[in-house]
DNA sequence: TTCTAATGTAAGCAGTGTAAACATTAATGT
DNA sequence: ACATTAATGTTTACACTGCTTACATTAGAA
């Protein structure tokens, strides 16, 4: 006996979304399937979402969510590198955990982000806690923290894709990652935190 | 006046589907209108490409032999740190320039590499170009200069995709790029060639 | 010259995003 | 309390997609 309004069906397309999308990679999804999934009509998610990629906006907007929260430091007290360095390995964990929520956030499935509000906040605010530990860090301009920042960011932003297609790319994969928990992988590549430290300590010592 | 058979189709497919994967983005991409292109019927491109897929690995493969082009560094000689940071800004020159092919390269539409070998060979061949270079720039052990050059290799990759994206998140770009022409974008992004410097210096004096 | 494999076509299936017209109900104003 | 409206659901349908199957043509090898 169900009635005729879902009641909840916004959050519960988003919701399902999110796990499909995680699941099965972003392209598989279907508005269709998603419908059938929450026992609605192929159509009914129009009413919510304008298009799919109004969809996609809504979870990479999760994403950044999750990943503000997974790399949050307390910026109450002064920050220290190895604090830095910690945010920078909890930001590659996710970006490998959370591979293809994680394309959805950075590849061009949502084009605008200036279109979807409530996800262009999610995204600043995310850069914002890689910004306020910095600014915590040394005393720097606004234009060398927002460098540093960048810097880093470009870097952790690029050890997750590249850890994932070193799978791919070579014969004998460059860094010999598990397939399995993803906590092992950073293991497995090993001295990754050595050269993150390393490599940090350049950024910040400027 | 046409013959049956087109004698060059599987190249002529390539190309075009090369010029519209750049220009629209590989998702815009159909093979019905590709064959139009190239004015086949709509199921003649399964005579070269068994699936999609097959076809984004082709136009996949060419970016990398565009890319190794790019980035190539003559290593008869010894390279020098400076051969390095040109190299880098090539490689962040061409992700900007041919953004799509890039995500193509990079992303996840063709998803075992190992299925494609001339695909994989082209794609080792681009990161040897990176690793010969590490190779003839100090006395290092192959473990060493396979970090080395991932660690550059991850940052490079990474300011491509912040650096496009840095439009995108931000109300205010937090570095202001420029639509047009990408050499100009570097120029912008001003302090570019000196923080590669100075984060490359780090990486190679260990 | 004949046979075969390579390469082309035609027709059709199952699935997609999304638009338009209509049905039901929750919320609102008097 | 009731009428109206806005929100949210359904039905139907269109144009498009990747891909399969069965068949047609022709280039090249035997």
């Amino acid at each position: 006996m169900k009635s005729y309004h879902h009641g909840n069906l916004k959050q519960e397309l988003i919701d399902c979304a999110c796990r499909l999308c995680e699941r099965d990679g972003y392209t598989k999804l279907s508005i269709r399937t998603l419908a059938k999934e929450s026992g609605v009509s192929q159509t009914a998610p129009y009413r919510h979402f304008e298009t799919k990629e109004a969809l996609y906006a809504s979870v990479a907007q999760d994403g950044f969510n999750k990943l503000s929260k997974a790399i949050h430091v307390d910026v109450d007290k002064k920050v220290t590198k190895k604090q830095i360095v910690d945010m920078a390995i909890k930001y590659i964990e996710f970006g490998l955990k959370n591979a293809n929520t994680y394309d959805l956030m950075f590849g061009t499935a949502v084009g605008n982000f200036a279109e979807y509000p409530e996800l262009l906040e999610s995204a600043n605010s995310s850069y914002e806690n890689f910004r306020s530990s910095f600014s915590q860090l040394a005393n720097d301009s606004d234009e060398v923290i927002a460098f540093k920042c960048i810097t880093l960011w470009s870097m952790v932003h690029g050890l997750v894709g590249i850890l994932r297609k070193a799978q791919v790319v070579a014969d004998e994969p460059m860094i010999n990652l598990e397939a399995g928990p993803m906590s092992s992988a950073i293991l497995i590549a090993g001295n990754l935190e050595d050269h993150l430290d390393k490599v940090i300590s350049g950024i910040v010592e400027n």
